[in-house]
DNA sequence: GCGTATTTGATAATAGCGTATCATTATCAT
DNA sequence: ATGATAATGATACGCTATTATCAAATACGC
């Protein structure tokens, strides 16, 4: 009856990838990444694994408007992404000038902010 | 054959409601706003318009993730956005800091930037 | 090695936003 | 006022990202 959950290959494929990326990766992303090593991987299988990830909070979301959501591990501090706008993929940029919070009108109470460079990467500048 | 533009009591109400709001509209705001004017106003002529309005620049998309567009008028400078996490309302919030784009990596080419701030609005904050 | 509960993968189903279609209505030059 | 034609509104359709389904495969305690 337990409800244990069981070491897989297919698992542990997906958690090295995240650990290793230096970037947010989308599930589309995960799932190349991984089939490289885990034949026959499944889109199912990428999406429960990152849901399971996501609940445990050992990787966070990271949303761009217009894009599928990017996932990284949520040991990095605060920071923030850059898309580039030829191959697509976000980078993380260190840092942030934390007084972007005074820019809301008065009485508005910020809670959080989302900073999101776009141009493109050093790989395509050419 | 000409192709000829008319005047319609629907495109004035919507012309006239993104004219006079202060914060981004979603073309469910503006349908909801243009209804109470124009007696069984449909989305598709809300879509319609709204698309024809984009592609003169009279008005700009706002996009959030997660969240359908939003659209505002395209004459109010460079300023960011804050949504209310209760409301959902978007709104402006002027100025910008920017050295914004000193955060991305070396060799990267910073062509633009999206802020966005989250909390509660001055009526939610209560 | 066995047995069973968990996991997987193919695919169907869903959800949200936006576009295409088309018969009907309204605008506007004449 | 009239007629050609553009605009409207209801709704069907499409697209993308994600979730649900379920039979087959796999992990792992014994």
């Amino acid at each position: 009856m337990g409800e244990r959950s069981r070491k897989t290959k297919q698992r542990n494929a997906l958690q090295e990838i995240l650990e290793r990326s230096d970037r947010p990766l989308s599930v589309g992303e995960i799932l190349e990444a991984a089939s490289r090593r885990v034949d026959g991987l499944g889109v199912a299988t990428v999406y429960r694994t990152v849901g399971a990830l996501l609940e445990t909070g050992w990787i966070e979301a990271v949303e761009i408007p217009g894009e599928p959501t990017r996932y990284e591990r949520s040991d990095k501090g605060h920071h923030h992404h850059f898309q580039c706008e030829k191959c697509e993929r976000v980078f993380d940029v260190a840092g942030c000038l934390e007084n972007l919070r005074r820019l809301a009108p008065p009485k508005f109470r910020v809670r959080e902010h989302a900073v999101t460079l776009y141009g493109l990467c050093a790989a395509c500048a050419h």
